[in-house]
DNA sequence: TTGTATGCGTTATCAT
DNA sequence: ATGATAACGCATACAA
């Protein structure tokens, strides 16, 4: 990388002005100075176009004004959106954000947090696997979807309503025998409550259920021959299925497909996450979706927030159902005029 | 955003080791020294857990050891592929980076780009869409799908090679009336290739095409009536269509099905950038897929070569064709195994 | 009010 | 080889 020709300095502006560093200062501040000194130092700034270093004022004041956001990815719809939303929060309030994807590996995420924690960064904004992260208390941490402890704020949506909600719907559109799938990680993260919610929904409406649980390295192969092995005479035995996320929910529609079971004629299907295609176009299956902007401004909010008491340790955010083509909504419009 | 009990420095290091500075700086630099003298100061390193403040380095050596990419967003599925591999390059060298979405706002990207250049980054890697940007040359600049002048690099895949082998496989499958779809700037930049190539691989194979180019601010239904005044007697004029981007793509699809043409008995369909729904998961569309990976590292290489003299003013990568569902691939297995 | 001097954490140039 | 010191760009307490 080539070497920088040095921008113009505090220095520089001082020469150009004919006046001292200190007012500079001052000047750049807006702290009270001599209204022809102000003059002078405005237009030396203009003149020289400087900007100040504020990695320079950062260390004078301890601060970097930079977040780090801790992210498995950008690829994955959720994970950009989030990124995007997040990206957009601070840089609303003047603050930089560094990206560190960590691809979900828990030594690259400790790495990140370490680096970050001494003074390379005034806070993060973190969405870990590693089960047991160290996080010393000095810098402002808040975590996404999984609770880091009582002094660590976590926001997530409300996954609890969001898997009753999937429940509900479903009974609503007429199903009566549901199945749940989910593969997940073993860590207690928020997005676990999905199963305990849907239970309770399929409870309150009597739905009849069963579950088909993976653990986190497991192929999703087994979801196939488990949808494989309920059916008989070429007739699923649900009418209507619940994956814990989109992503599964649109492997799902594939292997029905493959197995020659409609979507959603004769199985409704509901994910979670509320992914889309592109940008604003219709989402790719009927699903529960996140407020994801919402989630990042709070997640923000909450660390810029000084005191520590008022944090509460956990904040979960409204969902909402959405219609995404692969369940029977009576209200539901063609999709994508975007 | 609470204060930060800052972190240890040189200075404790040294008293705790019973140094001077300079000695420590040496340690961590790698510099020779004294080997009890390292042995005691490695030992009280890891004792205060003390890492160097980068940014301070930075003062000296006026780096920052971070690098900004420009991108309008994360959140659609071809710029979060782009940002996450870019943020891999780069870290993989121990350089930062900061993201900063710019919604294709032209205000927004000379706002970061002149924030950046004033030595708060040591380059920037920028997909931008002011049509007049203003780069000083001190900070090391590659250009994503637009060329900036002939003093930046640029970093594309072969668009026009792309566009034609989106003919090529079209005829390949049979076609011989077929359509290009695309919505873009007015903007000279690079994807905008596409449609010379296809037309010159409509011309060596033979292809009789039509063409819907509709402007930038313009609403996609024109698409669509388009598409309806080629319909007759229920059925499409086309054989194939190539649409410039799979977001249109998967527009298309929707609206074709709105009017009753079946993808892919009717007419096949391909896309260009090489979407997939989720992480591995199955493309979209069929498409032209971007060396996405590639071209990522090619930015980050690019950007920390020193000589300009031997910077390419344009570097296009290869791109290869997958086949999405929406042709009729003779060899195209069932999708998703995720 | 304006200018001067000191220190933030680091590196590099000096003497020692 | 090691220790003291100046300088990087900026903020600020203090002197003028």
């Amino acid at each position: 990388m080539k070497k920088e020709n040095s921008a113009p300095t505090m220095k520089d502006v001082a020469r150009e002005a004919g006046v001292a560093l200190g007012t500079v200062s001052k000047v750049v501040n807006g702290l009270p100075v001599g209204e022809s000194y102000r003059l002078r130092v405005e237009e030396a700034i203009r003149k020289l176009n400087y900007q100040i270093n504020s990695y320079a004022q950062g260390l004078k004041a301890n601060k970097t004004y930079t977040v780090a956001l801790l992210i498995p990815n950008t690829r994955e719809p959720f994970f950009g959106l989030l990124a995007y939303h997040i990206n957009l929060a601070l840089l609303k309030r003047h603050y930089r954000m560094l990206l560190l994807c960590t691809d979900s590996d828990s030594a690259q995420e400790q790495e990140y947090i370490t680096m970050a924690q001494q003074n390379k960064v005034d806070g993060i904004i973190g969405l870990t696997y590693n089960p047991d992260l160290i996080i010393e208390e000095n810098t402002p941490f808040v975590s996404v979807d999984r609770s880091l402890g009582p002094k660590i704020p976590c926001v997530a949506c409300d996954n609890f309503a969001g898997g009753q909600l999937a429940a509900e719907k479903l009974a609503d559109l007429g199903c009566r025998h549901v199945a749940f799938l989910r593969a997940g990680s073993a860590l207690n993260n928020e997005p676990n409550k999905r199963k305990a919610g849907f239970e309770n929904g399929c409870l309150s409406r009597s739905l009849t259920y069963e579950m088909k649980i993976i653990n986190d390295g497991d192929s999703y192969e087994e979801f196939e021959v488990f949808l494989k092995e309920h059916i008989s005479e070429g007739k699923l035995a649900f009418d209507g299925i619940f994956c814990v996320n989109d992503g599964l929910a649109h492997f799902t529609r594939n292997a029905l497909s493959r197995l020659g079971v409609r979507v959603p004629q004769d199985v409704q299907l509901i994910g979670f996450d509320g992914t889309r295609y592109f940008g604003n176009s219709n989402y790719i299956c009927s699903t529960i979706v996140q407020p994801v902007a919402e989630m990042a401004e709070i997640c923000v909010e909450l660390l810029f927030q000084e005191s520590m008491t008022t944090k509460p340790p956990l904040v979960c955010l409204p969902v909402t159902y959405a219609c995404g083509g692969t369940t029977l909504d009576s209200d539901f419009a063609e999709p994508d005029q975007t």
